[in-house]
DNA sequence: CGGTTATGTTCTCTTGAATATACATAATCC
DNA sequence: GGATTATGTATATTCAAGAGAACATAACCG
């Protein structure tokens, strides 16, 4: 495959269903605040076609473009909070006692799925 | 202006931070479960370059490797969290009886900022 | 209703995001 | 320490993200 990943072209449907989500709420929140695309896009340093696409939960937006578009909305809390490691049960309890700098392959032991 | 925009190129301070941040999230995730960057990629559909951008807060990878790498390690709950309108207190404060579905300009009376 | 204007659509063009390969570096384990 | 192997770095290549213009559509408001 030369280019282009699958991640963007066919997300699986829990991250095509996340964008879709997130797009629509983005879309929510900048007619609540009676703004064009036109002036969220020029907040967030895009242009409408690339806000239009955000709201549309286009999978092959920019992550910058995305969360610049929460950070004009005054949404970004949330957005620091994500993947918060003492939040992340499952990795807290997989972890060993001291966290390496790299994994080591062990082989038929892969933990997960 | 060709083709980037400055959002991806120089994303404002708060919004290049937020990524940083994620990024090292998402490594520390990946470590606790001892996933090589290989092996996270291979989950999300994406090379290792790529998932090392992502880990690298850069600003350019696709909000679906991003998301993806989310989903692929189990921290995606928060994800769908983000922007909720019923948490929207600005924007609910801010929004008419109905919603519009589209945004009008009212000259001079642009409100936020 | 009808003017105004936000948004959708289509098109072209350019550039860089993502891939692949190869090698360098460095962390891990025995 | 030394073999193993994960990760960093460099280069080359390809294709679609993103910009911009121009027009069509449709929602808003008086």
């Amino acid at each position: 495959m030369p280019n282009r990943s699958a991640a963007v072209y066919a997300p699986p449907a829990a991250v095509a269903d996340a964008l879709l989500r997130l797009g629509r709420r983005i879309r929510v929140a900048r007619l609540r605040r009676n703004l064009r695309i036109e002036d969220l896009a020029a907040r967030v340093g895009v242009s409408r076609f690339t806000m239009a696409a955000i709201e549309g939960g286009k999978p092959g937006v920019s992550a910058a473009a995305t969360f610049g578009a929460l950070w004009a909305l005054g949404l970004d809390e949330q957005a620091k909070e994500l993947a918060d490691p003492d939040r992340d049960e499952e990795g807290k309890a997989l972890e060993s006692v001291r966290g390496p700098r790299r994994a080591r392959r062990r082989a038929a032991l892969n933990n997960d799925f």
